[in-house]
DNA sequence: CTGAAAGCGCTAACAG
DNA sequence: CTGTTAGCGCTTTCAG
């Protein structure tokens, strides 16, 4: 049904190895026939079978990235410039959603390695057990982590200065005269969220400050919503939260919203992504910046060059954070009321 | 290097097909003969190649998804729904972000079907010739469209009632007293955008009041936010706009403050998707609701129907929409001050 | 420059 | 229940 390589080549009464030759355009193949076989080729709408090449080449020209989860805009950001990089390398993206559980997780990989991806992006590895990180190195895939943390070396990474993002919001909610401050994290394995509150608290003991509540949960908006909700009920005496993420801090809103407390006036909060909404959310949130796109994409990159030449070294690449001031940040009330 | 079905198969002391027969859970083997290869399998950690796979059976357990940007969390949502879906069918999916342009689209669908791909699910065909449509439709990939207006009616669709969403947002905004409205809506050959600005023209007609003044550009929160400004610099007379998709509202919210305009009080703006972040932006954005998530769901769930079972009859999902009320509607001012 | 032939790793008849 | 035998559609030596 399909019009194959063998349909073509009788076609154009040449052999199966010239049409192919011709096709894929190597050397050694004499104009003419060439141009023969590519004309076929249009006419018959043929289109190679690139499982059937795969099989033989062994590549499949298909990343994968694994995220947490495609819904929060920051991996949305990452995807996007994952693929723009692996289009430029004619290579499709397959995208995995793990929620972080291990077993997902572990799944998707395995699938990922019986169709013989030629590189794997991963948001993290600390979900994987140590014997399951050291198959996954042996597999022979190009794997680039999306976080530094990594329990092996061997895995190249790139990811954002979230340590300096975590000191970044130290600084300003310490300058504003904020020392009852709290903080929303995700789950302790999260490399990259722990490493923002890791900035944060150290940064904080350093000035000094009095060390922040720190809340571990779901880094969600539905995860930052309950932790606010949590936080508010047990310790009234925060001024200030720092959300390791924009989307646990617009749900931080959310519950200071609904229990009457007014940004920045009652409470300031601070996040992380910049993502384009918080701009637009109520206040303006004050964030740290880091460049999402340009992350999914020189990750990719980088995955790309490993994939093609095996027996690399690791590489690690960090990613500048700036501070972005908006709305959401004022002194704390009771340091000017005296009170 | 990696071990295949013939190392385990010797190993076992059984043959190829035998191997094969005990890993594929096929009836016809030795429960002992069967244990026996899928303990040595284990014990190799065999992975099966499953292009070699793909190559005999013809499937490739992939899907697509052809949308236009990722980042528009509408899609993220809608991209979570397929992939759960996708997931359960043991398929991994494969994303494409077409910025809705034809070259990309298409070089996209070559790709894919090169490749094999069970299925796609795509945002819309209307980017694609008369000719490059009966392409696709000839090529016997299962294909179901995100949006109603296909083309060719041989694909399956499955979409919100955009109609009814255009009029649920003329209605509100005509029953507050608006009489000089405004539409943002996406390119023209957009369905589903199109298809709410026609709902909401139409019902404004048959109320009647004067026709929106509708302006097309990119569906983005960049394209809302240039329409806006060039809309209130012509326009200063609009008192409401019905944007086709929330992140536009956020962008026309966004040159609405820069403007010094307020929501609701001096401008009226209702979205249509009701996005996680529409209820935390200022004000929180009245919009209609379709579900995302469901709707990827859904339509993958037809997608693999239609991939197991070649020709079946095409058909046509349409998922109920409703208004959320939320801050960012009111009366117009003039309607009160008699002006 | 072109043809013949040997696989890539697996499944699927068809016999036994 | 198990083994034998063909391929799936393409690339790639190796000869000519």
């Amino acid at each position: 049904m399909k019009t194959k390589l063998e349909d073509i080549a009788r076609e154009a009464g040449v052999n199966l190895s010239t049409a192919s030759r011709s096709l894929s355009g190597a050397y050694g193949v004499h104009p003419d026939t060439r141009q023969r076989v590519l004309d076929i080729a249009k006419r018959l709408n043929y289109r190679p079978n690139r499982v059937a090449r795969g099989l033989v080449t062994g590549r499949s020209q298909t990343m994968a990235l694994v995220v947490s989860d495609i819904r929060n805009p920051f991996f949305a950001d990452v995807c996007r410039g994952a693929e723009d990089a692996a289009l430029e390398a004619d290579c499709d993206l397959i995208v995995c959603n793990s929620d972080l559980d291990p077993v997902k997780q572990m799944r998707y990989i395995d699938s990922l390695l019986a169709k013989r991806v030629d590189g794997i992006l991963m948001n993290s590895v600390e979900a994987l057990s140590r014997v399951q990180q050291e198959q996954l190195a042996a597999s022979g895939v190009a794997v680039v982590l999306l976080n530094r943390t990594a329990a092996l070396k061997r895995f190249s990474t790139v990811a954002a200065d979230n340590f300096e993002g975590g000191a970044l919001a130290a600084r300003l909610l310490a300058g504003l005269g904020h020392r009852a401050t709290a903080n929303l994290t995700g789950p302790r394995k999260h490399g990259n969220l722990t490493e923002r509150t890791r900035g944060f608290v150290k940064t904080l003991q350093s000035l000094p400050v009095p060390d922040p509540v720190v809340q571990f949960g779901a880094h969600t908006f539905e995860g930052g919503h309950e932790m606010s909700k949590r936080l508010f009920a047990a310790h009234p005496e925060i001024t200030a939260v720092f959300a390791a993420n924009d989307v646990m801090a617009f749900g931080c809103m959310l519950a200071a919203n609904e229990l009457g407390l007014r940004i920045p006036r009652d409470l300031s909060i601070v996040g992380f992504d910049n993502l384009n909404v918080s701009q637009i959310v109520a206040p303006p949130l004050t964030t740290i910046h880091q460049p999402k796109y340009e992350l999914g994409k020189s990750a990719m990159e980088l995955l790309l060059r490993l994939a093609q030449k095996k027996d690399q070294e690791p590489e690690h690449r960090v990613i500048g954070v700036r501070l972005i001031e908006r709305a959401s940040c004022a002194p704390p009330r009771e340091a000017s009321a005296g009170d």
